[in-house]
DNA sequence: AAGATGACCCCTG
DNA sequence: TCAGGGGCCATCT
């Protein structure tokens, strides 16, 4: 297997900012995963050392087994779930921090 | 070799 | 909001 990207995309993670969330997208882009679905293989064997629980699913929900557990991690960071959701506008990781204000929907 | 599976995403209706 | 269909990658049967 590729190794390196594996390292990558463990390195990517580490580097989320405590208080703040990203989706499986975004961190595939950062760490050059050619698909997300490598983001959640990764977690999901090699996980469990790395802050897993600021990795949510696109529209800002977590992942249906982990969920409970998950919002509970991000509440004591400071993260507030409405429900299952979390409000990705407003905890969601910004890479380029003053270019990009409210992400790529912004720009129209 | 072919199908199923998994912590996924996007578009369309 | 929810369902369906297509695409994505690596691993296991």
């Amino acid at each position: 297997m590729d190794d390196e990207l594996h390292e990558r995309i463990r390195t990517v993670i580490t580097g989320v900012p405590v208080g703040t969330v990203a989706t499986y997208g975004d961190i595939a882009a950062l760490s050059g995963a050619p698909s997300p679905r490598l983001v959640g293989r990764v977690l999901s064997e090699d996980g469990h050392d790395l802050p897993w629980h600021r990795i949510l699913r696109a529209n800002g929900t977590p992942a249906p087994h982990l969920a409970h557990e998950q919002l509970e991690r991000l509440r004591a960071e400071g993260v507030l779930a409405d429900g299952q959701r979390v409000n990705l506008r407003k905890y969601r990781w910004q890479t380029t921090p003053g270019d990009v204000r409210d992400g790529p929907a912004a720009l129209f």
